[in-house]
DNA sequence: TGCAAGTTCTTTTAGTGTAATCATAGTGGA
DNA sequence: TCCACTATGATTACACTAAAAGAACTTGCA
C-alpha cells in the first residue's frame, strides 16, 4: 500500500512526475519513465481507489438492492450483475431490503452519499404496496443512475429490465393444452406478490383462449400455509388432473414428490411446469418442465444498461423485455 | 448531494465552522450551531463517505469473496454477513471466485487498494488444490483484516469460522443407526471437494463405530454425472436400503423423489438426511431430515469477528466452530 | 557570438470533501 | 492595559490527477 508520495520520495522526484510517468505522459523522459515504472512494479504500487473516487467523483461501484438473496431468482440476477460489473471494472455493493420499504430507503440513503455511481433495484413488496417511491426518486435527484428490474413501477422513469410474467405462464399453459392436457392445476406460493397475480392471469387467460373453463377448484394456494403437503394431498384426492403449472420456483418440486408418492402409477403422465432452471428441474423425478426466465441475463442486462448510462453511451431510457424459454421433458 | 463548502457559502460562514457545528463542537455559538444544523437538515446534508474514507483511511466496507452465490449455503452465509454488517454500519462488496484462484486473487488485488477494510473469504477450490495462498497472505501484508470460513486452511493465520463436517455426518449417521437402520446409503455430488471427503469419512466412521461393515456399494457418487437419475434408479434396484445420508444439499431431494416413484410402498420408511434447512426439506415428501449448518449464523459470526478486529475489540485470532443441528421427521 | 525561440523534462499549483489542529479577532473582566 | 475566553476562520493532510508554470537545454538565425 505504497503511495505516490512515498514512491516519489524514494526516487527523488516530485509526486506529479511519478503520476505522469505511470500514465505514460509524453513529457516525461524515457529513462525517468522506465526508472519510475520499475520502482512502481517493485513496490507493487496501485493507485488508491478511494482517492481516485474522490477526485473523479466516480466510485466505479454499483449499488444493488434486492428483496432477498436466498431466493434463487434474485441470487441468479445478482450473479449476472456481479459478473458483468466485474468484467467492466465495477464493484458491486449488495443490500437486502427484506421486502421492507424502510430498509430499502435506508440503503438508498446510505449508498447515495458518495458511495456508488448508480443503482440496480428490484423493489420491495412494501414499496409496491404503498406506491411510495420518493426514496427511489431521490436517487435521480442526486444525479445517480438507476435501473429497475422485475419488480418495477411505471411511476418512475428509468431504464428497466422486465419480464412478461403473464405471457410466460400463458405460453407454458398453452404448451400443456396443445399436448392434450385439459385439467390443468395451478399451484402458487406467491399469491401475495403482484407477479403472482399476473402469473395466475396468464394461466387463466390461456385456458379461456382455448375454451377451457376456468375452475378455481384447480387453483391451489400454498402462500404462507403451514401444511402445504396436506393441502396438496387433499387436492389430489379431490381432483383428477392432467398437468400442473407452478407460479413459483419451488412448489412444483414439492408437488412432484407428492404425486410420485400418492399416485406412482400415473405420476409420469402428469406434466409439471414451474419457474426454475435446468439444475433445479433435475431435482425432481421425472424432471419437471420449467420456464427459464434467464435470470442471469437479466442481471447482465441490468448491469449493461446501468454502465452504459454511467459512461454516457446511452441517453434515453430503455425498457428491455427479457425473453424466456419453456423447456419440458419430451 | 450538497457539500460542506456549499453549505458554508449559503450560510456565510467558513467550512470549518459548519463542520464543527455539525459535530457539536463546544466552541461554536449555540445560535450559529442551530442555524447550521437547520440548514443541513433542510438541504439534507450528509458527509461524503468517499471523502471520509480517504481522510480516515477506513472505508467502512467489507469485501466478501465466495466461490458461488447460487449455492444456497453461500447465499445464506452472505445473507448473514450482509445483515450483521449493515446493522453495524458497514457495506458489503461481493465478489464471486467461481472456484478459480485467478479470479479470487484478482478480487483480492482490486479490493485491497483502498477499497475495503477487511475480507471474509471462503477459499476457491483451485486455491485449496494448489495450496497456493500468497494472494491471501498479501491481504495481511497490506494490513487488512481477514476472516476465513468453511473452506479454510491451516497455512494462513487469521480468524476462522469452521464447520465440523466429519462430526456432523457422523452424528447424523449415528441417529439413523440408533433408530435401527443398518443399510445406510451415502449419496454425494461433492466428492471433488475436501469437505465432501470429510463428510464421507464421517459416514464411514459412524458405521465402524457401530460395528457395521463399510460397503462402498452403498456409496453413490453423483459428482458431475450426466445421468444422476439413472444411477440412483439402478442403485435402488440393486440394493435394498433402510436410509440415506446425503453429503450435499440437493441430492437428497432427488433421491426422495425417485424413491417415491420407484418404491412408493416403502418410501415412507426410508429416512433421508441431507444438508439443508427447514424450508428446503419441506420440498420433499415426506419431508427430509436435515443437518442444519446454521449458515446464516456462520455469516453473522464471520462479520462479527472481522468487525471486532477492525474496531480493535479483539487482538488474538479466534477459531470458532459453528455448532450444527440435526432435524429428522419424527 | 549572442540571443530568441523552441524542446524536453520536472515541479508547482489547484482541486476533490472532510475533520483536526492551529490561528486570530473580538469581548469582557480584572 | 492585558489576559483569558469565546467564537470563528485558515490551514493542513488524506492520495491522487491535470493543468500550468518553470527550468534547463538545444537549435537557428542575424
Amino acid at each position: 500500500m505504497i503511495t505516490l508520495k512515498e514512491l516519489a520520495k524514494q526516487l527523488n522526484v516530485s509526486v506529479s512526475t511519478v503520476s505522469k510517468a505511470l500514465h505514460d505522459a509524453k513529457d516525461i523522459g524515457p529513462d525517468t519513465k522506465k526508472r519510475i515504472k520499475e520502482a512502481a512494479e517493485l513496490y507493487n504500487y496501485k493507485p488508491n481507489r478511494t482517492a481516485l473516487a474522490l477526485k473523479a467523483n466516480k466510485t466505479q461501484t454499483i449499488g444493488v438492492i434486492i428483496p432477498d438473496v436466498l431466493n434463487q431468482f434474485f441470487a441468479k440476477v445478482l450473479h449476472g450483475i456481479e459478473e458483468y460489473a466485474t468484467t467492466h471494472n465495477y464493484d458491486t455493493i449488495v443490500c437486502v431490503s427484506h421486502d421492507q420499504m424502510g430498509k430499502e430507503a435506508k440503503s438508498v440513503d446510505l449508498l447515495t452519499q458518495g458511495r456508488v455511481d448508480g443503482f440496480i433495484i428490484s423493489l420491495a413488496l412494501e414499496t409496491l404496496l404503498n406506491q411510495e417511491f420518493s426514496h427511489i426518486e431521490s436517487i435521480q435527484k442526486n444525479k445517480k443512475k438507476l435501473v429497475l428490474f422485475d419488480r418495477t413501477t411505471e411511476k418512475v422513469n428509468c431504464d428497466k429490465v422486465i419480464i412478461n410474467d403473464e405471457k410466460s405462464i400463458f405460453d407454458a399453459t398453452k404448451v400443456l393444452i396443445d399436448s392434450g392436457n385439459r385439467k390443468i392445476a395451478f399451484v402458487s406460493n406467491i399469491e401475495d406478490l403482484g407477479i403472482g397475480q399476473m402469473r395466475k392471469e396468464g394461466y387463466r387467460n390461456a385456458l379461456k383462449a382455448n375454451n377451457i373453463e376456468v375452475n378455481n377448484q384447480l387453483e391451489v394456494d400454498l402462500t404462507n400455509k403451514e401444511n402445504p403437503h396436506e393441502i396438496i394431498i387433499n387436492f389430489l384426492k379431490a381432483n383428477k388432473i392432467d398437468a400442473v403449472i407452478s407460479a413459483d420456483n419451488t412448489s412444483g418440486l414439492m408437488f412432484q414428490s407428492i404425486v410420485n408418492k400418492e399416485m406412482p402409477k400415473v405420476s409420469s403422465k402428469i406434466t409439471i411446469i414451474g419457474f426454475s432452471d435446468e439444475k433445479t428441474a433435475q431435482l425432481s423425478y421425472p424432471p419437471m418442465g420449467y420456464i427459464d426466465q434467464n435470470a442471469m441475463k437479466i442481471g447482465e442486462k441490468s448491469a449493461e444498461l446501468l454502465i452504459n448510462k454511467l459512461e454516457s453511451k446511452t441517453k434515453t431510457d430503455i425498457r428491455f423485455e427479457m425473453p424466456f424459454n419453456i423447456n419440458i421433458r419430451s
